[in-house]
RNA sequence: GUAGAUGUAGCUCAGUUGGUUAGAGCACUAGAUUGUGGUUCUAGGGGUCGUGGGUUCGAGCCCCAUCAUUUACCCCA
């Protein structure tokens, strides 16, 4: 057989050994944060039926969805005239009915109302799982990358924001971030100023526009709404709210001005202060909680509060995301239920770890002791004490008998074993085993029980 | 989809205006050391220079194409 050159999808990667010690820590911290929480653990398939995922994340999103291609004789049900015509979009259809899933939340919104008769609301659950988009790679972006998800559903109290905000604080300041920031919005807040201008139809242009003002500036925003159907005018009403600045408590002051007439803009402030309120009750560890009025996400299924995490330390997008969404499940049927949720990008907060080098140095991950032999004669000598160590939790290994002695300290040490134990004839003999410390060099004779004393320790 | 950068040993990279047989470090193998690693010294293996074409007496280097990787834009975690 032709041999391949090896090689993974673009955007994609191996993890190994050492970068599997730091991945496991993240979501081992974050997880347990959850479930301190109350939020229990679920996993959907990383397939989706085509039809749950289409037309949830915009036109953008469904794009960016990656089609499986059906299988056995796929093009024997395809549209004929749209495979001649090339239309790529329109055979989609005939050719692919799976995909895989671009985030958690509409999986589990179908979850949710797939199961509905044995939740029990408010249902709290987090899910730890990949998920893919067919995205061009860059920095801090792949195309298969893990969420780290925490929903609830059936609960409408903004106790649930202000927790989601105590979550983010807990969890990244436990992993060491020092410096960021979690932002906050609310939909309803940007559907009043749309509704103030008088152009309520144009909320998601004038959103994805202001969202950008720090990237491309005052300047930038205005150039982009004219583009999208806003007047100078709008423009000019518009521009002193995107421009608000001060305390969120002053920015809050000045939005009921601002939306004075608009109902819904007002109950947006109103929740905004609920949540406010709420996190008086609390301290926060090493998180800046920011009013931003130019949050806005491109995710169109959300509601109310809206969620966007940024490390202060170096250059990366968001590393978290979430907000409210009152009516994801009515998608999939089941209307009147409102959730809210958020998500930690875990692959983003491992690089941005790596970065500030805020791993702890891991010790207990490897092996603890290695027994080397010279023959098969110590390496029967050597079985009972293998199980003995492994029974009192010791992580132990016995190098295969055969290989030189130099070659069994060489993986030792490659392997940062800290241990070493040495049985040849002298040692079967008198029972009296070579124990050796890898970092200091020292070596003494001792029995069995007493090296177990030592790794016990 | 648009634009730039980079492709040389398993890995990270050097390679002069185009000139003999393409180098280094790390890693690997062996020896110095037949019961001792991590330090040191010595030797060794390992290359279709991404691929295809072109210019030239001569191409790793110049030109064209193509593929791959990567960065930025769009969008997003």
């Amino acid at each position: 057989m032709a041999s391949v050159k090896p090689s993974v999808p673009k955007g994609m990667r191996d993890f190994s050994p050492a970068e599997m010690v730091k991945r496991n820590y993240i979501f081992d911290t974050i997880k347990s944060v959850f479930r301190k929480y109350g939020y229990q653990q679920i996993e959907t398939p990383t397939m989706e039926n085509l039809t749950t995922l289409m037309g949830k994340y915009g036109d953008e999103g469904d794009k960016l969805i990656f089609k499986v291609l059906n299988s056995g004789d796929y093009l024997a049900k395809a549209d004929a005239q749209a495979l001649a015509d090339r239309n790529s979009q329109k055979a989609t259809a005939g050719i692919s009915e799976k995909a895989l899933r671009y985030d958690l939340t509409v999986p589990f919104a179908r979850y949710v109302v797939q199961h509905q008769n044995e939740i029990i609301f408010p249902f709290k659950r987090f899910q730890v799982q990949p998920v893919w988009r067919a995205d061009r790679p860059q920095k801090g972006r792949y195309r298969e990358f893990y969420q780290c998800d925490a929903d609830v559903v059936g609960s409408d109290s903004l106790l649930n924001e202000a927790e989601f905000v105590l979550i983010y604080d807990e969890a990244l300041s436990l992993l060491g971030l020092k410096d960021f920031s979690i932002k906050i919005n609310n939909r309803k807040i940007l559907s009043g100023i749309a509704e103030i201008i008088g152009k309520p139809e144009l909320i998601v242009d004038m959103t994805v526009a202001i969202d950008k003002l720090d990237k491309i500036g005052m300047d930038g925003v205005v150039a982009e709404l004219l583009t999208k159907g806003f007047t100078q005018q709008d423009i000019d009403r518009l521009e002193p709210v995107i421009l608000l600045e001060g305390s969120n408590a002053e920015k809050i002051e000045k939005l009921k001005d601002v939306l004075a007439a608009s109902p819904i803009g007002l109950k947006g402030i109103e929740e905004l202060e609920t949540i406010f309120a709420y996190l008086q009750s609390f301290t926060l560890q090493k998180a800046t909680l920011e009013l931003d009025i130019t949050l806005a996400r491109g995710l169109n299924y959300y509601t109310g509060a809206i969620f966007e995490v940024k490390t202060n330390e170096v250059a990366m997008g968001s590393i978290g995301g979430g907000g409210r969404y009152d009516d994801l499940t009515s998608m999939f049927g089941l209307k009147g239920l409102t959730g809210a949720g958020i998500s930690f990008g875990a692959d983003r907060i491992y690089d941005v770890m790596e970065e500030l080098q805020l791993f702890p140095q891991a010790s207990n991950q490897t092996t603890k002791a290695l027994i080397c032999t010279f023959d098969k004669e110590g390496e029967t000598f050597a079985l009972p004490l293998l199980q003995q160590l492994r029974n009192n939790n010791i992580n132990a290994e016995l190098y295969p008998a055969g290989a030189k002695i130099k070659k069994q300290f060489d993986y030792a040490n490659n392997k940062n074993i800290p241990y070493v134990i040495v049985i040849g004839s002298d040692e079967v003999q008198t029972g009296q085993l070579t124990f050796k410390d890898m970092q200091t060099g020292d070596q003494q004779k001792l029995d069995s029980s007493a090296i177990m004393e030592r790794l016990k320790a």
